[in-house]
Parts: C-alpha cells; sequence; structure tokens
DNA sequence: ATGAAAGCGCTAACAT
DNA sequence: ATGTTAGCGCTTTCAT
C-alpha cells in the first residue's frame, strides 16, 4: 500500500494535522517540526492520494474534453491546444472519442464520470439543434462546434459563414469566375457546412453570380478520400470551373491531389481554397490557400470560459451562456494566389 | 451540492446499503424495494460519485498517455489509437505533454497525480539510458520509445533497426544504388534514429555498398521543415543520389517538396521511403512508400500489457518486465516502386 | 504551534 | 433481504 499522512506523522512523531500543514505550505510551524516532518516524508516517499484530497475538497483537477476523433488532424491539433491551456491553468485534460455519433455524445453529456471531471468540453458533431435541451448539465459546460446554437451552454466557436464569404469573395477578386464548392450536406442549415455554404453563396450573390447547382460537390464526411471523389465527380460531369472552394482542408488536399492526377495545374487552371489552415497547408505542393478561423483562440477561450464556470460554480447566480466568436483571417499561399 | 447515497435512502425509506445494492447489481433485493429505490434515483437524479468510489476502491478507472506533442500526426494517430483500446477496456485515458523534453519527463514520472491515474504509458523521448533508473516508479507502467532498454518497465516497441534494415534493401532490391539518409542524430546509438541508422548501415555493408557519409543528412528534429532543409542542404552539396530513406513520413513530405521544386521526378529520379506509415501517406502526391511499423499493434498492446499489470498489482510476486514487439511491414507506393 | 476529531460519499464486512 | 458501521486518506474547524 501507499504511505499515508498517518505514517508519515507516526514516524515525525507528530500528528497528521501537522504532517497536513507542512505539506501544504501553512505558514505557521516551528523551523524543527517541519524539518522532522519533511525527513520523513523523503524517508517513506510520501505523496499525497489526490483522490482523498479530491473527494475532501470537491474537485478532480481534471476536465474533460470530448472530440469526434483524434486521428483527424483538425481535432489533433485542437486537443493539443487545450492540453497546453490546460496545463498551464494546472489541469489535466482526459479525452473522450464520440465517433461524431449522436447517441454517443448525449450518453457522454450523462455519463456518471462526467461528475468526476471538474468539467466538459464538448465538440459536439452528431447532435442537432433539437437536442440542445440534453446540454443542460449540472455541471460546468463548453461546447464547441456548430450543430447547436443558442443552447444552455456557453459556446465558443468561429465565424464560419463569414469567413466562407470572405474566402469565396477572396476566389472572386483575384478573377475566379466558375467556383466550385466541395464538402456541401444536403439540406443542412446549421452545422459547419450548412453555414459555410450560405457564405459561398451570399458571397456569389453580392457579386453578381448565379449560383450553378452543378457547382455544388455534396459529400458526407470530409476526409480526403471524400475531396478526391468529388473532385473526380465534378471532373467527369465535364461542368467547367476555374476553382474550388473545400469546406475544410483536408478535403482541398484530396481533390488537389485528383486535380494533378488529371493534368491540372493548380492554381493555373484551378485555384484551390481550403478552411481550417491545419498545419499540413503550410507543406502541401502547392501550399494551400485557406482560411485561418482561429482555432488556437478557440482552444484558450474554451478552457478560461470553463475555469471561470468552474470557479464561479455555486457562488451567486448562475451567468448567463454567453457565445464567443474567434475571429479569422484568409491564409494567401500558392494554391490561390492573391491575383 | 449532487444528490448522495443518503439522500436517496432517506427517500426511498432505506438504508444506503440498499440503495448501493441497487446500484450495483446486487441480485438479492426484493422487487418492490428495487423499484422504490429506483424510482428515488429518478426523482433527485442521483449519479455516483465517482470520487468516493476511488477512494473506497483505490482504483481510478483511468490510465495517463504521456506523449512529446499531439501536434505530431504519429503521436495523434497512436493517441486515437490508445484511446480507442482504453474504452474497449473500459477506461479512460489522460493526456500529458511533455514536449520530449527530460526534465518534463523526469518530473512527470514522480508527480503525484500519476498515483490518481491507475497507470501510465509513456512515450519518452527526451530521457536516455542513463534515466533508465527513474523508470522504476511505483505504480504500473509501459513505456513505448526507443531511448531507454532493459529498463525496469514493460515495454512495447518496434523493430527499428529490421524495419530500417528491410527498407534500404527494399530500394536497393529496386535497382537504387546511392541512397542517402535523412534524419540521422550525430552520435546517437540507441533512439530510433541511431537504431534506423543501424539498420541501413547493415543493409549498405550486406550489399557490400560503402557508406558514404556525404549521403547522411543530420538533423535535429523530424518534422518537414527539417525534411525540406535537408534535402536542399543535399541538393546543394552536388552529391549524386538516387534514393532517400526518412527516418520518419513527415520528413520525407518535407524532402519531396523540395525535390519536385528542383524540378527532380519521385521516384523517377529520386526515390523516397518513410517511416511510420502516417495516415497521409496514402495521399500524399506521390503516395508515400513506407515502413508500417505497427503502431496500432503497438498501441492495443501497450495498453492490453497496463491493464495486465494493473489487475495483478498486489496479487502474488511480481513478473519481470517484458519487452515486446511489433511486427513491422514495407508499404510499396509510388514514391518508390517495387522495380 | 500543534492536536483531536468530524466528515467528504462510497463499499463491504458483519450483523440481524 | 436489509441495516449498521468502519474505514479509504485527506482537509478543516475547533480546541489547547
Amino acid at each position: 500500500m501507499a504511505v499515508t499522512l498517518h505514517e508519515v506523522a507516526f514516524l515525525a512523531g507528530v500528528s497528521i494535522k501537522t504532517v497536513s500543514n507542512v505539506i501544504n505550505r501553512y505558514p505557521h510551524i516551528r523551523p524543527a517540526t517541519r524539518d522532522r516532518v519533511e525527513a520523513a516524508v523523503a524517508e517513506l516517499g510520501y505523496t499525497p492520494n489526490l483522490t482523498a484530497r479530491n473527494l475532501r475538497g470537491g474537485r478532480s483537477g481534471a476536465i474533460t474534453l470530448a472530440l469526434p476523433d483524434m486521428g483527424l488532424a483538425y481535432f489533433a491539433e485542437l486537443a493539443a491546444q487545450v492540453i497546453e491551456a490546460a496545463e498551464a491553468a494546472g489541469m489535466i485534460v482526459q479525452l473522450e472519442h464520440t465517433a461524431g455519433d449522436r447517441e454517443r455524445e448525449l450518453e457522454l453529456l450523462k455519463s456518471p464520470r462526467r461528475r468526476a471531471s471538474d468539467g466538459l468540453i464538448f465538440s459536439a458533431l452528431g447532435m442537432s439543434q433539437d437536442d440542445a435541451d440534453a446540454l443542460d448539465v449540472p455541471y460546468p459546460l463548453v461546447l464547441l462546434g456548430e450543430r447547436i446554437f443558442g443552447g444552455p451552454a456557453d459556446h465558443v466557436t468561429m465565424r464560419n459563414e463569414d469567413a466562407a464569404r470572405a474566402a469565396t469573395e477572396y476566389l472572386i477578386a483575384s478573377g475566379r469566375r466558375r467556383i466550385a464548392i466541395i464538402g456541401a450536406h444536403e439540406g443542412e442549415v446549421v452545422g459547419s457546412a450548412g453555414l459555410r455554404l450560405a457564405g459561398y453563396r451570399k458571397a456569389l450573390e453580392r457579386a453578381g453570380f448565379a449560383m450553378d447547382p452543378q457547382l455544388v460537390g455534396y459529400t458526407g464526411l470530409w476526409h480526403r478520400a471524400n475531396g478526391a471523389e468529388t473532385m473526380r465527380a465534378l471532373l467527369a460531369s465535364g461542368v467547367e470551373f476555374d476553382a474550388a472552394f473545400c469546406l475544410n482542408d483536408t478535403l482541398a488536399f484530396g481533390a488537389m491531389r485528383v486535380l494533378q492526377e488529371a493534368g491540372l495545374s493548380v492554381p493555373g487552371d484551378v485555384a484551390v481554397m481550403g478552411f481550417d489552415d491545419i498545419e499540413e497547408a503550410r507543406y502541401s505542393i502547392p501550399s494551400l490557400t485557406t482560411v485561418h478561423p482561429g482555432q488556437d483562440w478557440i482552444a484558450r477561450t474554451a478552457v478560461e470560459t470553463l475555469m471561470g464556470r468552474i470557479a464561479t460554480q455555486g457562488k451567486g447566480p448562475w451567468a448567463a451562456a454567453m457565445t464567443r466568436l474567434a475571429n479569422f483571417e484568409i491564409v494567401p499561399r500558392e494554391s490561390a494566389p492573391q491575383h
């Protein structure tokens, strides 16, 4: 068994309170006593039992981060940033996979394990607006993602529609006229796909371009293979286009690969715009022009918001849920030069 | 405050033991009693306090995974696989970043937080063989990585040297004669770099090729930028080569980019071999021939080994530390065709 | 400056 | 079949 306060106290010839005082840096201790206690701690190799401390204190020092899948670069980078921010706040991060599955997401929100961590940062993907009530949970919760708005929990997210509009306008400003979009979801209104499609639409309208349904590529998932497949279908259809706005970077890499295989030049024949600004975008060939949606800010802000909720829990009235939006930026690179 | 067993017991008019019995599916309970308890649980929205349960049971249901950095694709994929395997075993994963820093690694091994999780899967990068003693810790530990061998902890890893030799032999068999290596670490003997370099050497020796020091590209880190930089230096040096064995996939992507920028064809002028088989290797242009070192097996086996140690902790004598090695495989793709 | 003792919420002997 | 009770190891009043 592990060493306890009692054993240290016995060896040092003091009470456990005194040992506890030393451990917790209580200032008023006679130096001689402190020395004896510290010697005993060292001799026995005592380390405090955090579970007991947590039980007593009602805090665990851990927060949970629930993501669809760490295997996806976007989420892996988000996780890395959340871990850094949490560590700076003295918290440890527990990671859960949801696979973007609605049932698993709902399950996770209700699991007793939630109460064993101090709060949850939750990137919802499978749930929809109808499930907003499930976010009314009895523990601190910060929502990421774009499936649910106006719910009962704090929400930290990006300006999807504005950013997509800016991205499309960027392509228009660089002289492109037939802009395909890759990654749309049939019938979706909220959700990243729906919002980004809406931004694309608005930009076209503003510029006075008609929206050609033939230029809208639908795909369920946003993996490389989906981008490749959609681009292949687009090429096979014979429709003309001089740019492709891909709703995330990974789709863009798949699409670029197919364009190059088909002997088309990027950006000569087709300009490609991504979304997310994952690290790989800087290193692909050609490097990818994309939207930097502020994930780093989102990660930091999510942790900060959650820590605020944890700190004020039980103290005074519950502040209303707030939504915080990251600023975005278009990052010009080779796949879609400025003009 | 949260609802406790006492409150449920009071509402149901039974003792806490009975409530506990219902919660824990103890079979011998009168149906009427069970119903009343379940009604009370539902009415109050009771969920068990896992911290208290952990304190009582001496287990937390969490394991810790310590990695250099989740932002790196290799580690992100490893983390995803460990999380899946842990979840299947009913465990949750706590993630810690070490940044590959020796001090942080040593710190982490001693941290009281370790005792709050049931065990540690530790991918060491900054520590070296001299630090092996630090692995003699009073909790279940499984080591990953290649910095330390023969230590006091179980070790799950890959056949670096054999795999690197096989990769080099593959290039030789496909007709390459001047094979550069990218990612070597000056003076390293153990460590992935040292072992893989040794494998490369052995393959050349066997084939009767002299090893040309000009073909050895040293680089501290294994990021894309390092691969690019090293390849640039290699090209600038004017030394002739018809293949490059990159000690990880990320280096290979950087190197391929520079080759293509320089107007050289991959694999026409230079064949490129990677190591790791990260997901991107399937989708790069050209797709990357690489070594699949069995990370998926490593992740599953690490969790399984750790769970075994956790289960047998305190029961009977401590089994000797064991090393388990994954099988590797060369995955032929476009960057280095078979012949 | 230090000690005694209560109790965080739960499980499991040990009653009954 | 159900109740009583003693801890798990710690922090924290309240004494002294």
